[in-house]
DNA sequence: GCCAACGTTGGC
DNA sequence: GCCAACGTTGGC
């Protein structure tokens, strides 16, 4: 099993949007960066766990976990000509983008803020992708000595 | 294949 | 709103 760690915009879609959804569970659609397309083509599975992560907010951080409960299909965003993410380059036949289903798993007790992520990033969590200078990946993985570190903050 | 221009992300 | 750090695009 592997640990991912997924950031999200709460003015957009944030933990609260996920708890709320039917069978609390969404399509984390509108990837459309090539490396976490495959990302989530090659190496997410059914059954991985995930940090949801708060971004552009007042409080960046850490604020819950969900399940990887299916595994990559074509994110059906890329087709909509009256979506932000349309692509006009994707087809049926030869779709570009993909996405996964996330099931809300719990809350943590509390957020554990990037500044307090970033106090650790030259011990417990060096090398965590998400402290990389100019990190953009929406998605990055987490190694399972780094998600125990992250949760004994709690 | 190079690389400049442009767009996006995301913390601050 | 600023701006650094990228990724993408497209001319050549």
């Amino acid at each position: 099993m592997n640990f991912w760690l997924m950031k999200t915009e709460p003015g957009t879609f944030g933990i609260d949007d996920l708890q709320k959804a039917p069978r609390r569970t969404t399509s984390w659609d509108g990837v459309r960066n090539y490396q976490v397309r495959n990302m989530l083509r090659d190496q997410i599975k059914r059954g991985d766990l995930t940090f949801i992560y708060h971004s552009s907010c007042a409080q960046p951080g850490i604020v819950g976990i969900a399940e990887i409960v299916r595994e990559a299909y074509p994110d059906p965003t890329q087709f909509d000509r009256k979506h932000d993410h349309y692509d006009p380059k994707s087809s049926s036949s030869a779709p570009r983008w993909l996405t996964v289903d996330v099931k809300f798993q719990r809350r943590l007790k509390r957020v554990i803020s990037l500044d307090e992520l970033r106090k650790l990033e030259n011990k417990a969590l060096a090398g965590l992708l998400l402290l990389r200078a100019g990190n953009r990946l929406s998605i990055t993985p987490v190694a399972p000595p780094h998600w125990d570190s992250i949760l004994a903050l709690e």
